[in-house]
DNA sequence: ATTTGTTTGGTCAGTATTCGTCAAGAAGGA
DNA sequence: TCCTTCTTGACGAATACTGACCAAACAAAT
């Protein structure tokens, strides 16, 4: 049921929460692929789909000899990085889509809460349905206007 | 005369009372829709027109491989009369005063929290705004949707 | 110091699978 | 009848996974 690219997702998640000290963690991918029984590029595709800086992670690697993959967890610690951080995710155009996809990420980054999400999907879908049906504007211009409302949404909730 | 529609609505309902330990429910839609004998977007249009935001619903889904689409019920509780009594405190015209009283003394009754207010009020001032630079409606028309926009929100959360 | 080989990870394109959208027609209700 | 809601099917788009080939870092031999 559940799919290869779920199951190591969940393992290196694990790793993170078995490192204390540190928020990143050293794999290896060609390691890793063996014990899942997976091509090497597997990886790749995990971290590629599952840590994005979308999702707060960052990821690192060497070639080589020595070579390694690192993941970094990044947290912004001021109210400011926090909004810095949602204008550069939402950026100035987003449809329907890829706003619901970001509130899901957001809500289960814990960035805000399912009350708070379902009230902003809400709001978007007006803001749409009043931009195509009551003024006739374009969809790329919808998509404008929703990523500014949600920015402004989510801006709130950062500094709050 | 039951329709598709209502039967698998029903169908879908069940699942969340089965579901104790968690208020979402996943869905596989070829599957459902099999079981259904229908087409597979008739799923979709289930979704579309019964599991809105609105109602206090929200969907998720993934394609491809391991696909899936979930629904989380963001209320879980039944009071209709809530939603009633909402919708005739809003009313169907409302300025900026009287929406912000209004949500100051939701807040009061903690009906809504803090950060939902200021989600609520971002919402609402931005649509104001757009109404009246970007199109130029006149003050009525933007407080009749400056309305509609407050009630859509506030029926999703009474319903929690 | 340069060359060559080995050991890593990266990228890309192809395939299968699953869901979404859209428009048209059918059915149902006022 | 007219309008809304429902239903269908054709087409498009996103995701998961693989494998062939590329690129970089290092090491050993010349």
């Amino acid at each position: 049921m559940s799919s290869l690219t779920q199951l190591i997702e969940s393992y290196i998640n694990e790793l993170f929460e078995e490192e204390r000290t540190e928020d990143s963690v050293f794999l290896r991918r060609k390691d890793l692929a063996e014990s899942f029984g997976c091509v090497p590029s597997q990886i790749n595709y995990v971290l590629r789909s599952r840590f994005t800086p979308e999702r707060g992670y960052l990821v690192e690697s060497q070639r080589g000899g020595h070579g390694y993959i690192r993941i970094l967890k990044i947290c912004s610690s001021t109210p400011q990085d926090r909004v810095n951080h949602i204008e550069s995710i939402v950026g100035d155009s987003l449809n329907d889509q890829e706003a619901r996809r970001l509130l899901s990420v957001l809500q289960e980054r814990g960035l805000v809460s399912s009350r708070e999400r379902l009230v902003i999907e809400v709001a978007l879908r007006f803001c749409d349905e009043v931009g195509s049906s009551v003024f006739d504007i374009s969809p790329y211009k919808r998509n404008v206007l929703q990523a500014e409302l949600l920015k402004r949404m989510l801006r709130g909730l950062a500094l709050s």
